[in-house]
DNA sequence: TTTAAAAACTTAACACTGTTAATTAAATTT
DNA sequence: AAATTTAATTAACAGTGTTAAGTTTTTAAA
């Protein structure tokens, strides 16, 4: 029946609705001024509603969550041309730096809170999107290991360390830390600085 | 006069009592559970009485971060009599990652939250303790370079890849999102070796 | 075309949250 | 003992996520 097929379809289109407009709030707002009530508002519908189309908020942080990660990928779509693995590496690091600083609320969202995670564990579903990320990370260890450009160790612990860094770098920066140790105005040059620092110091000599 | 006196005392006996059952409140339930009510329903008080001891809740939580460093100093007591820079640096981030596994609630409001902050900004004050972890570390890798051990660099730079790669490690620990790279029973050991893995990698050959 | 069933949506309500203003109770000073 | 200051409380506001019950709209059957 084409009746139903059509219904689905609409039904999808609200739920574009509601992601849309939530993550319009977020960059606008910030996670913290979020409401379930806002959201509704905005796509002028009743609160409730949105329980006909997500189990709750989590669920919705959680779908917005996973946009999030579409921009990200975006973004690295370039680093393929990039054939040296310590290069792209950099490269994919600088990514990570730009995309933190520029979204910070999506970044928020996608790892620093914890209700998308929640949400998932719920859902009993998968974090492919983010799942994606961490693999692409992995293989390029992997390559620059092969490759003999840096000192061989256990993959994951290198990618662990990669990544760890550069979310440290934005996560501290989002939460106005790294302030602490260099002047606001610096703050920017010197994550770009340790990342460079940690890129030259694990290059084999 | 000694009455003014007591009167002080008492004061700060009350600012106390709230702040020791605050921390208790963190441990047991975590961070978002945490209400003005359930605070003051712990020490028998009505929930605005809180109010005549702090300006506000993040307030609360900016002192309860304090207490939280003073743990975190008093761990790294014994660092001091580890003379080699690079060992003592190690056993700082060893430390870091095992404070930060053993009390998530603390290190949560310490590093992740932005509610400290935010009370800190509207003090107009100064971030003393976390200052002075910063500093210590500082001078461990002002040390290590001035004895050779690392390659030359800006001092603050590898401080805050340092520092990222640690707080990188935990926060990720704390949200759940290392177990998306290695197997949830295998994250705290690789996260140590992570660490290991960039302390012998940033060792001058 | 009218009627029964299903779907979509809203209203009302619950149990919370941080916070302020007004009020009462207690302690101190005159 | 009365007046004043300090301490603590009650009531209330405006907001939060979420559920149950009721209403409107749409679809399917008679």
């Amino acid at each position: 029946m084409g009746i139903v097929a059509r219904k689905e379809k609409q039904k999808q289109e609200i739920r574009s609705l509601i992601l849309e407009e939530s993550m319009k709030l977020f960059v606008e707002e910030g996670f913290s001024k979020v409401s379930v009530r806002k959201i509704a508002e905005r796509i002028q519908y009743s609160p409730t509603t949105l329980y006909l189309y997500f189990k709750d908020k989590n669920e919705i942080l959680f779908y917005c969550c996973e946009s999030g990660f579409k921009k990200m990928l975006e973004q690295n779509i370039a680093l393929g041309l990039i054939s040296d693995p310590i290069e792209r590496l950099h490269q994919m690091g600088v990514n990570y730096l730009n995309f933190g600083l520029e979204y910070p609320e999506y970044y928020d969202l996608m790892f620093i809170q914890e209700a998308p995670m929640s949400a998932l564990i719920d859902m009993g579903a998968g974090w492919s999107s983010g799942d994606q990320a961490l693999e692409a990370l992995k293989m390029i260890v992997q390559d620059a290991m092969d490759k003999g450009l840096i000192v061989p160790a256990k993959v994951e612990t290198v990618a662990m360390a990669v990544w760890s860094m550069v979310h440290g770098l934005v996560s501290l920066a989002i939460r106005q830390r790294l302030d602490k140790l260099v002047p606001a105005e610096d703050v920017e040059k010197t994550m770009h600085e340790s990342l460079d620092w940690l890129l030259k110091t694990m290059k084999k000599a």
